[in-house]
DNA sequence: CTGAAAGCGCTTACAG
DNA sequence: CTGAAAGCGCTTACAG
């Protein structure tokens, strides 16, 4: 077993080793200015003997230039979080980016000083933050003026211009229509199962009060959960007691499979009995049995966007202005009209 | 709207500013030597007016100490996946370590040559790969020597010392333990969904096979699937369509749910009819109705271990040695004894 | 405790 | 085409 050589071997070795001087070799390396083709040979002869590899902090001190951008989030595997990083990866990587991941796991001020921290402690051209819930907000507030930042966020409640670019969902308008659907299909009202957002009700849980409003349609309390699909069950528990619930807006799939779970432990049919709209378009929403009605939100997209206002953002030039995506109804096997 | 500054200040503003010299701020900075409190609040007070971060580059090319860790894999989102990049990036954060993601989506040459130069281009002090299938197998061959790696890994099939310490997941094992499971409840055999892999058939799948083997049980032919639970529903079909299966191991729980779904659109009952074991324990295992029966996997567990492989690699001394995990079956609703 | 000096590994003008 | 020189932003001995 080959110990690891303790110390890479820099561009003086490479330099020593084909008898050339350092520019030069970092000529090859760059392929800025043209290199005899003798010399050159020698140079990438005595590179491959030496397994040499540019060192990326000299080479990102020297150009100025950084090739890595931060996203900063809370999460990385719950799935709206982790397609939207992925998305933002795959844009980077074409970009010739790298990606690093920084996790800000709560919205405390030592937590979020940490990131932060720790993520400017390395050469970073930009950053994009998962503004998903408290943390995401936290962080965000925490960055350094002079670094390029983007968020990628739920549709915000008020007006106002974000201090930085942003890439929206628009989830609220969603919400009100996937309530106004059920509401026409001669539901007297729908529930709502809300999850975890950025500080007061989420977009999607506005949305539903609004279409629920403009309906005329009494507003029931709403059934909080948090990121566990077993509390989507214990909302469903509860949900299930109550007799005259017809219709359940849930404000994510895992959530509302959580719910149906409970619903049939409780010997109610859906969707019979009850219909229920998840959120997101989750992988196994149509594997479900039945297969799920859902709100389908493009996270990978929403990503690739959020990195494409980053880039335009590091460019010299007026801020990009913000975009916003819209999700789409997936009607499927879980809505239909009340009973009766 | 703060148009961010196209130039970070960096440590000679901040030292003129508060009117002492560079190495006065850098000692305050790093803490490293005592400094009179009254420069010390004039530095501290010219960082904070010009928003000062010392620049990462420079700091890694002086200190010659890398504090990045690069994750190798060709995916981030799918389940396995994730939890171990999530595991990786605990302990790193735990450590004091960024983690830069990088992504090799196919074992083509050029492919992994890309990915693997673009995070050498950077600092980085090691790199653990998810030697999950092809394209993990083709980043860890084209790792440089001089480098420390570790990889994750499902068990391997023959003998033989690996290059590189590994973190083990026996999963080989667990499928077996499965097997013998199934057969223990009187089934006659046991059909198996099989999922991509580094090569050859899985470990899962060699599990499985010695399990049968070594009861004088035959060998149905294994049925491939991919990643996307679809494929389990199409292998499911093709299940349904042979009356003596009674028993079926998956090469993961999505593809099990698919699976269950083409059974139940089939009219078999599971587990009446069919029994049925999926392999991970997601989120949503269960969740589903029935519960799924599976082999519990814990890969944020796998990913801790592998970092640690790590950083025990970073120091001084042998290398470490490789460890390995034991995944456990966890019986719920999907199994039971065949029909009649 | 503090400043002048050197150096980390690389790239980019500057002169041949 | 090629080498000697300077410099990126920081930290670490070296002398006070």
């Amino acid at each position: 077993m080959p110990t690891p050589a303790r110390k890479a071997p820099v561009i003086a070795d490479v330099a020593r080793v084909a008898g050339v001087s350092v520019p030069t070799v970092s000529r090859v390396l760059t392929g800025s200015v043209p290199v005899s083709p003798e010399r050159r040979e020698r140079v990438l002869a005595a590179i491959r003997e030496l397994g040499f590899r540019p060192n990326g902090a000299a080479r990102a001190l020297v150009r100025g230039q950084q090739s890595m951008v931060a996203v900063l989030t809370s999460n990385t595997t719950r799935y709206g979080y982790g397609m939207t990083l992925q998305g933002i990866e795959e844009a980077a990587r074409q970009s010739g980016y790298l990606v690093v991941i920084s996790v800000v796991e709560t919205p405390d001020r030592a937590t979020v000083a940490a990131a932060v921290d720790s993520m400017l402690g390395q050469p970073m051209a930009g950053a994009v933050v998962l503004e998903y819930d408290q943390a995401g907000v936290a962080a965000l507030a925490a960055m350094p003026p002079w670094l390029p930042v983007v968020a990628a966020a739920p549709m915000p409640d008020g007006g106002g211009t974000p201090a930085v670019p942003h890439a929206y969902m628009d989830d609220h308008a969603a919400a009100a229509q996937a309530t106004r659907y059920l509401l026409d299909l001669g539901h007297r009202t729908v529930h709502h199962v809300g999850i975890p957002s950025t500080g007061g009700p989420s977009a999607r849980t506005l949305g539903w009060r609004e279409a629920l409003d403009a309906a005329g349609a009494p507003v029931p309390a709403v059934v909080a959960a948090d990121w566990a699909p077993t509390s989507g069950y214990d909302a469903g528990l509860a949900l299930a007691e109550e007799p005259d619930v017809t219709a359940v807006l849930c404000g994510n799939d895992e959530i509302a499979m959580g719910v149906m779970k409970a619903l049939a432990d409780r010997g109610r049919r859906v969707p019979d009995d009850v219909s229920v709209i998840g959120f997101d378009d989750h992988p196994l929403a149509q594997l479900w049995s039945p297969s799920l009605t859902t709100v389908r939100q493009d996270f990978a997209a929403l990503g690739r966007q959020a990195f494409a206002l980053l880039t335009a953002s590091m460019q010299d030039g007026p801020p990009p202005r913000s975009i916003t995506s819209r999700p789409e109804l997936v009607l499927r096997g879980t809505s239909g009209p009340p009973p009766r």
